[in-house]
DNA sequence: GCCGTTTTCGGCCCGACTGTTTTCAGTCG
């Protein structure tokens, strides 16, 4: 898939342009690199199929570019503007108080190039001799150029959440804050989070921004006004609050959640039907007067639009079906029935069986599916031919005395050839079987998509484990082209993993709902290692609801006997 | 460069805070 190559291309160009000061441009350059880094198919398909100009922001120009880029692998264009423009754009806009302007002048001025010639001129105390830059405009770069390499860019959802519970107990427990709510793309329910939003109601503003620059752990105000601030903490997260009249906060919040494309689509909606939208609220072009701000419901329904879940505002064509009130009604935690791939002291768990079924009972679950590892990496002490007898026996006793359902079952390893390490009729002897991809991880892309076809098409396997195999801040995922994985899964009756793990998420709701345009189905796991982890599945629901799916979709959420048919093999 | 429920030409979301210099451009979300 030459997907991602090509939109990192179409937004270095709209980087270029934005500093060579061409209007305009920059966001259609932007707009059809993200519709591309979003597209399900591969785009050398679309292209065959003639349909490049189908793809929303792509049009006869773009589209010539993105054919030269298949046919030659360049685009002589971007090519032209990378020579024009000597500057390590990316690096140098990743550091905060940092955009195409300034870039620009520093390179005029002092042929500034990449973040090392920033910081010698940094230290030399070179920008202050550039008029309109003083000492502390200096000072700010200095530090962020320390927090870009210091820290994680961002932070897995799982890490933000604590904090998040923190700061709204922190606040809501003063009566001159009536509502305390989060925003942003925590609110939308992103497996990493960039920074916090959060948006207040008070008669107070000032008061409230008080609370804020003091609350526990605060290492930096960035900055603070009179309804707006924004802070750091220690931990290098950058959090916001804004605060809003009781009148306007719908609209705070329709702004705040986002993402920003989906934003702009529907303050483009609204001055087609003559209001303006912004974040005090809804009003009419003219007259200027207030129509709607006070719930996100109202402002909905002033549009003629159905309620959007917040998961799905990522501009993804959410804002078509919403207008024609046809949105997915989206699974919650409620609907999930019990879990799937669960680990023990049989492999590399933490808790025993018994421990782990007692806190699904605990959790209220219908079912618990027990996958140890099966496998020849020692490190995660795995289960043999000889073990998974005994692990099976074990399993067999407590399902006596068990309140609730317990599927057998193993991770096993797809190996490098695609081969699994057991039989099939060893397999079919399980109730539940996943095949995850644990070792040679650096496989070109045709051979990792033969490797995980090939075991989906000849083991009886019910569940893909983390189809992507990646690892949140740590490790990316394998070359793989997941498109065809997704139609094999498809047509071997093979469930889709959503991997609950806060550091995996994997899928993730892009991609689940790439697959789900596929026709595929999904099997929701904890892969949990131990007894907390085994409350985890939320994270999993979260990327489910990312990738619009319904309780229909997903193999935990059906009824018991449909769950044991669908998993006859 | 893209796009169309007024449009195939003329638009392209909107506001707060900072740092610098005295009225605003740049950055960010």
């Amino acid at each position: 898939m030459k997907n991602l190559e090509i939109a990192k291309i179409l937004y270095a160009m709209a980087d270029i342009l934005e500093l060579q000061e061409v209007q305009f441009k920059p966001r259609a350059y932007r707009n059809a690199a993200r519709a591309i880094e979003t597209l399900s198919e591969d785009i050398e398909e679309t292209y065959k199929k003639n349909k490049l100009q189908e793809i929303p922001g792509v049009g006869e120009s773009i589209a010539e570019k993105i054919e030269e880029y298949i046919k030659t692998g360049k685009i002589s264009a971007y090519e032209k503007l990378k020579k024009e423009v000597k500057i390590d754009l990316e690096s140098l806009e990743s550091i905060p108080g940092l955009g195409p302007k300034k870039i620009k002048i520093f390179y005029q001025k002092l042929n500034i190039k990449n973040i090392k010639d920033l910081e010698k001129a940094i230290e030399q105390h070179k920008l202050q001799k550039i008029s309109g830059f003083g000492e502390e405009t200096e000072e700010n770069l200095k530090r962020g150029i320390e927090l870009v390499k210091s820290h994680p860019k961002r932070f897995l959802y799982a890490h933000a959440l604590p904090i998040v519970n923190q700061i709204k107990s922190y606040f809501q427990k003063y009566s001159f804050i009536k509502k305390f709510e989060v925003a942003g793309s925590f609110r939308r329910g992103k497996e990493t989070v960039g920074d916090l939003d959060f948006i207040a109601v008070s008669d107070q503003p000032e008061k409230v921004m008080e609370l804020f620059i003091k609350i526990p752990d605060v290492k930096e105000v960035i900055a603070k006004g009179s309804t707006k601030s924004s802070i750091r903490l220690s931990n290098g997260l950058q959090i916001d609050l804004r605060v809003v009249k009781e009148e306007e906060f719908g609209s705070a919040l329709l702004y705040f959640i986002g993402n920003k494309e989906h934003n702009v689509e529907i303050r483009k909606l609204a001055l087609s039907k003559s209001y303006t939208l912004n974040e005090y609220g809804l009003f009419n072009l003219k007259t200027k007067k207030r129509i709607a701000g006070r719930t996100e419901q109202e402002i909905y329904d002033k549009l003629g639009l159905q309620y959007i879940e917040p998961e799905m505002r990522e501009n993804m064509g959410e804002l078509k079906l919403s207008q024609q009130h046809k949105l997915p009604n989206l699974v919650t935690d409620k609907d999930i029935k019990g879990v799937f791939h669960n680990h023990s002291q049989w492999s590399d768990g933490n808790n025993t069986l018994s421990e782990m079924i007692k806190k699904a009972e605990e959790l209220k679950l219908k079912f618990i599916s027990f996958n140890d590892h099966f496998s020849n990496i020692g490190i995660v002490n795995p289960l043999n031919e000889k073990r998974l007898i005994s692990y099976l026996k074990e399993i067999e006793k407590l399902k006596k005395k068990s309140r609730i359902k317990i599927f057998t079952g193993i991770e096993i390893d797809i190996q490098k050839d695609g081969t699994l390490a057991l039989s099939n009729n060893l397999l079919k002897k399980l109730d539940v079987v996943i095949a995850s991809v644990h070792t040679s991880f650096n496989l070109p892309e045709k051979e990792m998509t033969a490797r995980i076809c090939h075991a989906l098409e000849n083991y009886p396997i019910h569940i893909l484990g983390h189809p992507t195999g990646i690892v949140l801040n740590n490790r990316p995922a394998y070359e793989v082209n997941l498109e065809k994985v997704y139609e094999t899964a498809k047509k071997n009756n093979v469930f889709l993993e959503i991997n609950s793990l806060p550091s995996r998420m994997d899928l993730n709701g892009e991609k689940i709902k790439a697959a789900k345009e596929i026709g595929c189905k999904f099997a929701l796991s904890t892969d949990a290692h131990n007894t907390l982890e085994l409350g985890y599945f939320s994270f999993g629901i979260l990327c489910a609801r990312r990738g619009w799916l319904e309780k229909k979709d997903i193999l935990n959420c059906w009824n018991l006997d449909k769950i044991e048919k669908a998993l006859k093999k």
